[in-house]
DNA sequence: CTATTATTTCGATATTTTTAGAAATATAAA
DNA sequence: TTTATATTTCTAAAAATATCGAAATAATAG
């Protein structure tokens, strides 16, 4: 029998979180250019809400796939390539 | 912008199947074990109506990341490796 | 302090997904 | 042919997810 193991419930996760085309997309930037913001990402996806966005990011973070980076009022994000590389390193090539 | 080109697409999908945790032990049975009929797999998880089983291992195989070989009345799945090594070599390790 | 900007949380709805039982299909065995 | 087994399709329900607008929160600027 397959285990439930910690690094099965992450993977579960993060594939939950890269298997919907926006989320993909936003880890696909940030793999490109790290730490954008909440808008940054906004802006160079085609128009979804700003609470939308913060929901996907939301799960994109808890996933592990993304880290957080407060400043002021901005929060910047980039991809964990420790996480990337584990699951996905398809995001990384 | 990133693109939304075939190989992101099928990402979508291979993730999406992952992401859920039936399914990811389901790949990662396979993966130790390649050529397992529906009713194997259903002997190895914790109870699952077969028509639930059968929607998982479709979802998987039109992903790409499961492959059929069917032999009477049985039909036997494998990893199509190339796909997890390409999208989720997590699942080889 | 007030206004502004960035982001999140809340509340609600629409859509998708998961699940299973029953019926259908397909193949093989008796 | 009848029976048994493996799997899928159909139908329906329950659960989860995605989405948005409005309100709330947080931080900075004026």
């Amino acid at each position: 029998m397959v285990e439930d193991n910690e690094d099965v419930k992450q993977a579960v996760k993060v594939y939950k979180a890269l298997g919907e085309p926006t989320r993909i997309k936003i880890a696909m930037l940030l793999t490109e250019e790290q730490n954008l913001c909440c808008s940054d990402i906004s802006g160079k996806l085609d128009s979804v809400a700003g609470s939308t966005l913060s929901h996907h990011l939301k799960q994109l973070t808890e996933s592990g796939l993304l880290k957080q980076r407060k400043d002021g009022t901005y929060i910047y994000y980039s991809v964990n390539k420790e996480i990337a590389r584990k699951y996905a390193p398809y995001l990384l090539e």
